[in-house]
DNA sequence: AAAGTCACTGAGCATGGAGTCAATGAAATG
DNA sequence: CATTTCATTGACTCCATGCTCAGTGACTTT
């Protein structure tokens, strides 16, 4: 059984990597340990009981991110579905971390190298499922003879200038504004 | 006519903008005064007495590299070219100053709003030159039904896409490396 | 209940950044 | 030639940041 010392130490843990998403989704990840520290109501000193180092605490703040995005996606892509409903899924759940994951794909070439990795990770995750639905889309003919990693860029790629311009297109969630565009407009162009 | 002076004055200015140039497209824009300063074997007062803040030094910079951006795609879309002929001028000018530009995407959102401002700039220049030629094709009716600005932002965001990720892709320059792969392949998208 | 453990604290340290300024000497001026 | 101007210098100040560590007291163990 757990001690009230050890409930206590990974509440403390879990609060901090907590505040450390908002922070960062709101702030970026120039975003210091003091910020940190006042915004969780802990002292600097207890950042570094818990992570030795910043870069360890965004390593995991990003596995954990990581995590979290790979449940939902899981089992996305074999449930049969249109084309359509998975990139509308996909889309939802970037949605519910639009901030943050903002945040992750314009900053990340400056993370550390850890952190990249983990990065990768998540992209080839998605790229798996997506692979899966466009194959299913190729065999019924549906759609274009065109290399898997054009369309699967030009979708991410549609995606991320969104999010990465934001700014260009409306105040609030682009893509709860642009997404029915977004996925009409990208199933046109891959269409015969 | 210009004095010694002056004339020594203009030449420091514009060889610590090269200089910063370099060493940002190399290091990002997170390099310090200090590392510009020793590269260019130059003061660190020496700086201050051209630029009053960074942050000046970066608009500056960004402005230089604005106009000569515009200068190149100065009438790209007016000699009645063929669409392929566009894209591929619009990616060769990206070579040329393909590591600048793109730190220049990747970091845009933490530098200074006057060099937002900047890049905005930039992007629409290219925006009317693309949408000269997208009308010309229009007209001929060899293109999809789809809305001007969902077939630019899917070329700029596929071309950003490969810059930013370019580390899955390349170890050297990634548009000479995709340049045909993805013109081709986006002419396929966007054709009937 | 006494002794020991350890999560948490916050003042303090080392480092490195941007920006300042009195001093220098070459160039301009009269 | 004497005087003034000014581009350049680099040591300096000020400040923010990541990280340390001796101290504290609530919790755990014996």
């Amino acid at each position: 059984m757990k001690t009230k010392r050890q409930v206590q130490k990974e509440a403390t843990r879990l609060h901090i990597l907590e505040t450390a998403y908002h922070i960062y989704a709101e702030e970026g990840f120039s975003a210091t340990t003091n910020r940190i520290a006042r915004a969780a109501s802990v002292s600097h000193g207890t950042i570094f009981v818990h992570f030795p180092t910043v870069e360890n605490l965004i390593v995991c703040l990003l596995d954990d991110f990581n995590a979290e995005i790979n449940g939902q996606l899981h089992g996305l892509s074999e449930k049969n579905e249109q084309l359509e409903t998975f990139l509308e899924a996909h889309i939802n759940v970037l949605i519910r971390y639009e901030a943050f994951y903002k945040r992750l794909i314009s900053e990340v070439n400056g993370l550390p190298q850890e952190a990249k990795f983990v990065f990768i990770n998540m992209q080839s995750v998605v790229s798996f499922h997506f692979n899966q639905v466009i194959e299913r889309c190729k065999k019924e003919k549906t759609i274009k003879e065109i290399p898997m990693h054009i369309i699967f860029n030009s979708w991410l790629g549609l995606v991320h200038y969104y999010l990465t311009n934001s700014y260009l297109f409306t105040e609030g969630s682009v893509l709860t504004e642009y997404k029915e565009e977004l996925i009409c407009n990208f199933i046109k162009l891959i269409k015969k």
